[in-house]
This record gives C-alpha cells, sequence and structure tokens, in this order.
DNA sequence: AAGAACTCCTGTTGGC
DNA sequence: TGCCAACAGGAGTTCT
C-alpha cells in the first residue's frame, strides 16, 4: 500500500511501537525480497535501539544507536503488522486482522523490547530492506540523487519549473520521476492532474514559460500536489484492497478518488460532461478526463 | 543522455 | 465452471 500518503500512515502507526524500543530477536525468513538482505541482517539489529522512525520519500527510516540506519521500502504488496504487548494485532493505516491473518509472506519479525511485535509481510517481494551507515544516509544507493520532496518547504512552483523546464517526457512520467519529485506514484499523479485540469499527455515543459518561469499552471500543480497529498495524509492514505473487511479503519481516500480506477465512469468536474479515460503511459494506467484536461 | 521498455513476484479479476 | 491474459499502489536495469 505505497505512496507517500500511506507510507507516512504505517510511519505514523510504527512510531509509537518502535521508538525507544530495542530488537531483542529478529527473525529473517528468507535470504532475498528483491534484493539480498545485507550481511548479518538479524545480528546487526539485535540489541540495538531505535532512535527515530522517520520517512524519506516512499522510504521508511530507523535510525540506530549505533553508527547504522535500516531503510525500509514497502515496494508495491509490502505491509507491516504490529502486534503490541496486549497480543492485539493490527496493520498499521489500514484495519485491524483477526487471527486468521495469512502469514504465507511473512518475511520479517522483528522482536522488541517494549513486548511488541512488528511483522514485515510482502506478497509480491518489491520491498526493502537495508543497513545502510547513517553518517552517509543522503549518499547511500537508496537516497543518491532523488528529488525533492513533495512536502517539503523546498518544493515550490518555480522549483517546478526548473526541474520540468526543457523535459519532452509527458508530465505523467515527469511527475512519477523520483529523481525530480520523489514520493508521487501512480494514484496521486493521476488525481493530481485532473485537479490541475493539466493532461497527462502534454509535455512537462507547457507548465514553463519561455524564460523557465512558472507559468500560472504550474502554480496551480504546485498547490494541488500538496493539498492532494496532505488531504491523503489525513484520510490515512487509500486501502485498495480488503476494503470490505475493515473495521479499525483508517485509509479512506480511496472513496475521494475522482479519476484513478473510474475508467468509463463520468467525469466529476461540474459541468464537465466527459468522461473518465484509462491510457498506458510508461507501462502504467492512467485515468484522466480527455474534456476538461489540456 | 533522455525516454521508453522490460524486469522482478504473487494474486486477483474479467472476458470468453 | 474453468482457463488465461491483463493488471496491481514501485523502481532498478537495459534498450533505443
Amino acid at each position: 500500500m505505497p505512496e507517500l500518503p500511506e507510507v507516512e500512515t504505517v510511519r505514523r502507526g510504527l512510531q509509537p511501537a518502535m521508538e525507544g524500543a530495542s530488537f531483542i530477536r529478529v527473525e529473517q525468513r528468507r535470504r532475498d525480497l528483491r534484493f539480498p538482505f545485507p550481511e548479518n541482517f538479524a545480528a546487526r539489529l539485535t540489541g540495538r535501539r531505535i532512535a527515530s522512525l522517520s520517512r524519506r520519500a516512499k522510504y521508511l527510516v530507523a535510525e540506530l544507536d549505533g553508527d547504522e540506519a535500516l531503510v525500509m521500502h514497502l515496494g508495491m504488496s509490502g505491509r507491516f503488522i504490529v502486534t503490541d504487548p496486549s497480543g492485539k494485532s493490527r496493520e498499521p493505516g489500514d484495519f485491524y486482522y483477526d487471527e486468521d491473518r495469512d502469514t504465507t509472506h511473512d518475511h520479517v519479525v522483528f522482536h522488541l523490547s517494549n513486548g511488541a511485535t512488528v511483522t514485515y509481510n510482502d506478497t509480491r517481494r518489491f520491498g526493502v530492506m537495508d543497513l545502510t551507515p547513517r553518517a552517509t544516509l543522503a549518499e547511500s544507493r537508496h537516497f543518491k540523487g532523488m528529488g525533492v520532496e513533495p512536502l517539503g518547504n523546498e518544493f515550490s512552483a518555480a522549483l517546478l519549473a526548473q526541474l520540468f523546464a526543457g523535459k519532452k517526457a509527458p508530465l505523467k512520467a515527469a511527475l512519477l520521476d523520483q529523481r525530480l519529485i520523489a514520493g508521487l506514484g501512480n494514484i496521486y499523479v493521476c488525481e493530481a492532474l485532473f485537479r490541475a485540469g493539466l493532461s497527462p499527455r502534454k509535455k512537462a515543459s507547457v507548465i514553463v514559460d519561455r524564460k523557465g518561469a512558472p507559468k500560472p499552471s504550474a502554480e496551480a500543480l504546485a498547490v494541488i500536489i500538496r493539498e492532494v497529498l496532505e488531504e491523503a495524509i489525513e484520510a490515512g492514505g487509500s486501502t485498495l484492497r480488503d476494503y470490505a473487511q475493515t473495521d479499525g479503519s483508517l485509509g479512506y481516500f480511496q472513496h475521494r478518488f475522482r479519476v484513478y480506477d473510474r475508467e468509463g465512469e463520468a467525469c466529476l468536474k461540474p459541468g464537465c460532461g466527459g468522461h473518465v479515460k484509462r491510457i498506458v503511459q510508461a507501462g502504467r494506467s492512467t485515468f484522466y478526463c480527455a474534456t476538461c484536461q489540456k
């Protein structure tokens, strides 16, 4: 469940269980996810205390009391399940589980000093777990060359214009490029472009004027990207599958999708009268209204 | 060098 | 009902 708002929701759910606690025991149940786990992964974590749990783009970063940081990415299907000392089990930002949870794809289990366990489950195994020196985190292979945080202070229309100037790639592709802006994914790019009334097919440079300055459309887009992400975080992210089983229920932004996964349905812009189309860009589905997104 | 295509993996869904 | 292609919230690698 992983774009920036989902990862932030997960971070907030894990923080109380993890921050300040130490790893008592770590179960690593396979040698790799998408990539091999680092050498001696479990041993390097055991005994370490988690000083802080933060987020960079779609990554979670647990800074440890030694020299290392635990870097985690959920890929497409990664989830965490927390079992607190009372034995109650839940997925941060998603829903409460019962005893019958499918544990087939539980790949890592952290047993913490406060009695909580944190289990990483990932069906497709596109996730990542890595250990990297804290001192050079920004230069680590995951973060080197990574773009600006869309909710950070540096993100602005001026920067957006600078990043997109001269870009021939479509707006959709440029917004998904983590080297430019880091944290946007397929859903929120589709939603932001709809709200901005911009076609995902237009060249990224259409929001830049001849002098390289942001056009009004860039100003709008910068504001809207921030708004969409903030709204989604507020809603606890989006939950695409399993939602019928909800009971503890965070994650309801999916009810506010205006174009994502709405192929063929009526455009929600008042007076538009168009219908949502699905096209494929860079191998991913793009949902948009060709009538009002120009 | 930028941009598009292909790849990893498992599970679900929709059309015949 | 069964079978199978298409698709799924990501991103690194390899092509053109």
